[in-house]
RNA sequence: UGCCCAGUAGCUCAAUCGGCAGAGCGUCCGGCUCUGGACCGGGAGGCUGGUGGUUCGAAUCCACCCUGGGCAACCA
C-alpha cells in the first residue's frame, strides 16, 4: 500500500474513473473536467465527507495532466433555517486541512437565486410548472403511496398567466409560509414517488445568512442542485448512493431547463457508496446529539469521527487521504472495519514519527550496582533500522528509571517474553537487566523491583552474543518528564450503534478515555510542539493542540501500535473465521430454500389475451413455457416477434433471439426506436441457423444493426464474417496463437484447463468471430494434447 | 407482482463490454529484528445469493426467485 497521495495503479481505479476516461475518449466535454464538493453548511465534516472530498478533489488532481480540471468548493445553502457562517468557515477548514485548494472555485448556491427564479418562469412559460395551493398534508395524501397512484391536485391546470401571476406574487412576498408552492407538472401516477410533481419552491419568510431578507421563496434541493451544476458547467456531479432516485429529477430539470444546445454537455450525477466505519456514528443529528448531552467534549473531541476530532487527535491528513483511497468508490453499500482505518494511520505515522520512550503506567526499578550520581548519556536513534533515518538524541541511564508496570509478572505465563523474576531483559538503547527482588508495601502492591545491570551489554548488546527475548522501554526517574495521556478507544461497543432497536448511546463504551500519568524522556522537549512521535512499543501520540502547554503536556494517543500478544478480544481467531464460514453456509442453504419456494411462473402475471397467445406458442408453436411467456407478456415484443416468423419460419430460434439478446438491448430503448425491423432480424437469425455465421459473428452483426440499421447479408460480407469450418483453414490460425503464447500453453499442460477459454478467445479474436467454435475448440485440444 | 440500487475470499474491492476468478487488509505458519512494531516469504480461505435458460464458453446476457439497502420531507 502507498502512502503518497500520488495516485498509484488499483487505488484511484473505480468506476467513476472509468466514466471519465471514456467522456475524455469521446469528446463529451471538450477536455474538461469538473466536479464539485456540495455541502450544506449546517454542520461540521466527518470522515465520511472526507471521502467524498478525496474523491472530487483528487480527480482534479489525478486528471490534471491530461485534461482542463477543476474542483468547486459549493455551499449548497437552501435552506435558511439551519445555515450559518460559522458552519462555512468550519468546513473550509476542513478541506484546507485535508490539503486541498479550490482556488477560486468558491461558490454559493444562494448567489443563483434570481438564476433559479428565472429557470422556474422558464418552466412556467413551457407548462411544465404550476402554482399549486393545496396545504403540505393534502400535497402528502394527493400524492399517494408506493403502492397507490397519486392524483392530481385540482390546481393542477392553472393557466399559464395565472401561474405567472402567482409566483411572482409569491416571491414578492404577499402570501404567507406554506400558503403555495411551485410544482414540476410531471406524472402524479408513475410509480417513481420522485416524478409525482416534486416541489421547486416554497415559501419561507426566513432570514438567509448570507441573503438577508431580500428572498422569502427558497428552491429545493431536487431543483437547485441540477441547476447549481449547470451553471458551473459541472461534468461530473457525483453524490451518494442515497440519491439514487433524485437522479430521475436531475436530469428532468437539465431537459427541460436548458437549451438544446446545452444538453450534449449538460452534467451527469452519478451515485457512489457512503463510507460507513464500524464503531462510531456519522450522522450530524446523532453527533449533535453526543455534544448537546455533554457525552463527549465537543465537535473537536478525539473520540469522534469529525474532522476537527480526528484533526485535534493528531491523525495526519495524508493518513486520511490514503484511507479515503483505499476503501473504494463502488455502488455497493459497506461498512468499514475500523481496524483498516488504524492501517492506514499506523501506515502513515509508521516512517514519519520519529522514536521516544514514555512510560504511562510506572514502575520503579533500581539497578543495585549502578552509582547514584552517575549518568549515562546514550546516544539513541530516533529510528528504528528499517526506516532509513537516522537522527539520534541523548537519553540518560541512571540508577533509577521506570518501566510499565505490566511489563513485570511475577508468575508469567508461557508466552510472557518480559521481565519476571531472575529474568533477564534488553532495556531499549541502553543495558541487559536482570530482577532480582521484588519490593512491595505493607497491601502487598509491588512498589519497585531491585536487579542488576550487565556493564558490558551497553548498547544493548552483549559480547558473548546472548540475546533476551523481551526487549523494554524505560525513562530515567531523575530526569523524568512527568505527562499526560490520554488513549482513546472506539466510542461505541458495537460496530452498528446506529442500527439495533436500543438508543445508540446506549452502546457507549464507558472506557472509550483512558487518562494516565506517565513519564517521557527528557528529550521531548527539543522537540516541536506539533511533532507527531511513537512512544515505543505502544502507539503513536502528539500533544493535545488545545490543552497541551510546556509545563503540563498533554499527549493524545492518534492509534496504538498493532499488538499481536493476547488481550484484544475482538481480534478475528481463527475459530471465529471458522463459525462465520459455517454462519454463512447456512444461510445459503436457507436463502436457497427460500428462493426454491418463492419461484413463480412468468405466466402466471398474463392476462387473458396474453395467456392465449402465451399457449399458442408453447402449444403450437412448440416454444418453451419460460420463452413463450416472457415474448407473450411483451405486446411490442410478440408483434416484433411474429412478423419475424413470418419471414422465417423456426419458432424457438427466433425466440431464442428474441429473448436472449433482442430483449436485453431493450432496456433504455423501445422496440419501435431501433433502427431495424422484424425482417432484419429473422435473417440474421436465418444466417446462424444455417451455420453461414458463428453466434458470436452474428453478436458482431447484431451490434451493427443496433447501432446503425442495415441488411445483416451485407453486414456480413463487408466484415468478412462467414463461418469458417475448414480444418485447414483453421489449424495456421491456432498454431500462431499457441506460439504466440508459450507461457499459457506450459501453464495449460501443467493442469491449467481453464485456460481453454482463454485460446478461444484468442482464435475467435484472429478469425474475427468467424471460427466455427466447436471445430476450433477441437483443434486447439488436440494441439495442446500432443 | 410499486420503483430503484447492490449481492464475488472473514472485510473492502478487481476481473480489459461473454474467454485464466484476482489484489489489499485480516488470519495462520516461517524468516529477520535492540519495538510482541515495521519489513520479507509462504499457506489457508470461492458452487461469483439460488434455480433454470441462451452460448463452443456465463461472475458478466435472459427469466423467475432469495437477501440487504434506498425512495412516500414545503431537508439535503
Amino acid at each position: 500500500m502507498s502512502t503518497s497521495d500520488t495516485p498509484t495503479s488499483g487505488t484511484r481505479d473505480n468506476f467513476i474513473y472509468d466514466i471519465i476516461d471514456e467522456d475524455l475518449e469521446e469528446g463529451t466535454y471538450g477536455d474538461r473536467v469538473v466536479t464539485r464538493f456540495p455541502p450544506e453548511p449546517n454542520g461540521y465534516l466527518h470522515i465520511g465527507h472526507a471521502k467524498s472530498i478525496v474523491l472530487n478533489f483528487g480527480i482534479k488532481h489525478d486528471y490534471a495532466d491530461r485534461a482542463d480540471t477543476r474542483c468547486h468548493l459549493r455551499f449548497d445553502d437552501t435552506n435558511p433555517e439551519t445555515e450559518s457562517t460559522e458552519y462555512v468557515d468550519s468546513i473550509k477548514d476542513a478541506v484546507q486541512w485535508l490539503g486541498y485548494d479550490w482556488e477560486e472555485h468558491e461558490y454559493y448556491a444562494s448567489d443563483y437565486f434570481e438564476q433559479f427564479y428565472e429557470y422556474a418562469v422558464k418552466l412556467i412559460k413551457q407548462g411544465d410548472a404550476y402554482v399549486d395551493s393545496l396545504d403540505e398534508a393534502e400535497i402528502r395524501e394527493y400524492r399517494g403511496t408506493v403502492e397507490e397512484p397519486g392524483r392530481p391536485s385540482p390546481y393542477r391546470d392553472r393557466s399559464v398567466e395565472e401561474n405567472l401571476e402567482l409566483f411572482r406574487k409569491m416571491k414578492a412576498g404577499e402570501f404567507e409560509d406554506g400558503e403555495h408552492v411551485l410544482r414540476a407538472k410531471i406524472d402524479m401516477s408513475s410509480p417513481h414517488m420522485i416524478m409525482r410533481d416534486p416541489l421547486l419552491f416554497r415559501i419561507k419568510h426566513a432570514h438567509h445568512y448570507r441573503q438577508g431578507d431580500d428572498w422569502c421563496i427558497y428552491p429545493m434541493y431536487d431543483y437547485a442542485h441540477p441547476l447549481e451544476d449547470a451553471i458551473e458547467d459541472i461534468t461530473h456531479s457525483l453524490c451518494t448512493l442515497e440519491f439514487d432516485n433524485n437522479r430521475r429529477v436531475y436530469d428532468w430539470v437539465m431537459e427541460h431547463c436548458l437549451e438544446d444546445d446545452e444538453i450534449p454537455s449538460r452534467p451527469r450525477q452519478y451515485e457512489f457508496n457512503r463510507l460507513n466505519l464500524g464503531y462510531t456514528v456519522m450522522s450530524k443529528t446523532k453527533l449533535r446529539h453526543l455534544i448537546e448531552e455533554d457525552l463527549v467534549g465537543g465537535w473537536d473531541d478525539p473520540r469522534l469521527p469529525t474532522i476537527s476530532g480526528l484533526a485535534r487527535r493528531g491523525v495526519p491528513p495524508s493518513a486520511i487521504r490514503s484511507f479515503c483511497r483505499d476503501v473504494g468508490v463502488t455502488r455497493s453499500q459497506s461498512r468499514v472495519q475500523i481496524g483498516h482505518f488504524e492501517h492506514a494511520l499506523r501506515d502513515d505515522l509508521n516512517p514519519t514519527s520519529p522514536r521516544v520512550m514514555a512510560v504511562l503506567d510506572p514502575l520503579k526499578v533500581v539497578v543495585t550496582n549502578w552509582d547514584e550520581e552517575e549518568i549515562d548519556w546514550i546516544d539513541a536513534n530516533h529510528w528504528p533500522r528499517d526506516i532509513d533515518k537516522d537522527e539520534t538524541r541523548p537519553v540518560p541511564f541512571t540508577r533509577e528509571f521506570y518501566i510499565e508496570r505490566d511489563d513485570f509478572r511475577e508468575d508469567p505465563p508461557d508466552d510472557f517474553i518480559r521481565l519476571a523474576p531472575g529474568r533477564e531483559v534488553r532495556l531499549r538503547h541502553a543495558y541487559f537487566f536482570t530482577c532480582e527482588k521484588v519490593v512491595r508495601d505493607e497491601d502487598g502492591t509491588i512498589t519497585e523491583l531491585r536487579g542488576t545491570i550487565d556493564r558490558d551489554t551497553r548498547g544493548a548488546t552483549a559480547p558473548d552474543g546472548r540475546s533476551p527475548e523481551g526487549t523494554l522501554h524505560w525513562v530515567s526517574a531523575s530526569h523524568a518528564v512527568p505527562f499526560e495521556a490520554r488513549l482513546y478507544d472506539r466510542l461505541f461497543e458495537v460496530p452498528d450503534p446506529d442500527a439495533r432497536d436500543a438508543h445508540f448511546t446506549e452502546f457507549i463504551n464507558p472506557d472509550s478515555l483512558n487518562v494516565r500519568k506517565g513519564v517521557l524522556e527528557p528529550s521531548v522537549r527539543d522537540l516541536a510542539s506539533d511533532q507527531r512521535v511513537q512512544f515505543e512499543r505502544q502507539g503513536y501520540f502528539w500533544p493535545d493542540p488545545e490543552e497541551s502547554t510546556p509545563d503540563a503536556l498533554v499527549y493524545n494517543q492518534i492509534v496504538p501500535l498493532r499488538d499481536t500478544w493476547g488481550g484484544d478480544e475482538d481480534r478475528l481467531t481463527q475459530d471465529e473465521l471458522e463459525r462465520r464460514r459455517r454462519e454463512k453456509e447456512k444461510q445459503k442453504q436457507e436463502q436457497r430454500q427460500r428462493s426454491l419456494e418463492g419461484k413463480t411462473d412468468p405466466a402466471k402475471y398474463l392476462d387473458d389475451d396474453q395467456r392465449e397467445r402465451f399457449e399458442r406458442y408453447r402449444d403450437d408453436l412448440g416454444l418453451s413455457h419460460n420463452d413463450a411467456a416472457v415474448i407473450a407478456g411483451d405486446d411490442a415484443l410478440a408483434d416484433f416477434f411474429e412478423a419475424a416468423l413470418e419471414q422465417y419460419e423456426a419458432p424457438q430460434s427466433l425466440a431464442n433471439w428474441t429473448v436472449n439478446e433482442l430483449l436485453g438491448e431493450l432496456k433504455d430503448q423501445t422496440i419501435k426506436d431501433l433502427p431495424f425491423g422484424p425482417a432484419a432480424f429473422a435473417t440474421l437469425v436465418h444466417l446462424v441457423d444455417t451455420e453461414n455465421i458463428t453466434n458470436r459473428g452474428a453478436d458482431e452483426v447484431f451490434d451493427v444493426l443496433l447501432e446503425d440499421g442495415g441488411d445483416p447479408e451485407a453486414i456480413v460480407d463487408a466484415r468478412d464474417l462467414r463461418q469458417v469450418d475448414d480444418t485447414d483453414a483453421l489449424r495456421p490460425t491456432i498454431e500462431a496463437v499457441l506460439d504466440d503464447h508459450p507461457d499459457e500453453v506450459a501453464r495449460y499442460r501443467d493442469g491449467k484447463k481453464g485456460l481453454i477459454g482463454f485460446f478461444m478467445g484468442q482464435v475467435m479474436d484472429a478469425t474475427n468471430g468467424a471460427a466455427n467454435p466447436e471445430l476450433a475448440r477441437e483443434l486447439i485440444q488436440d494441439q495442446l494434447d500432443a
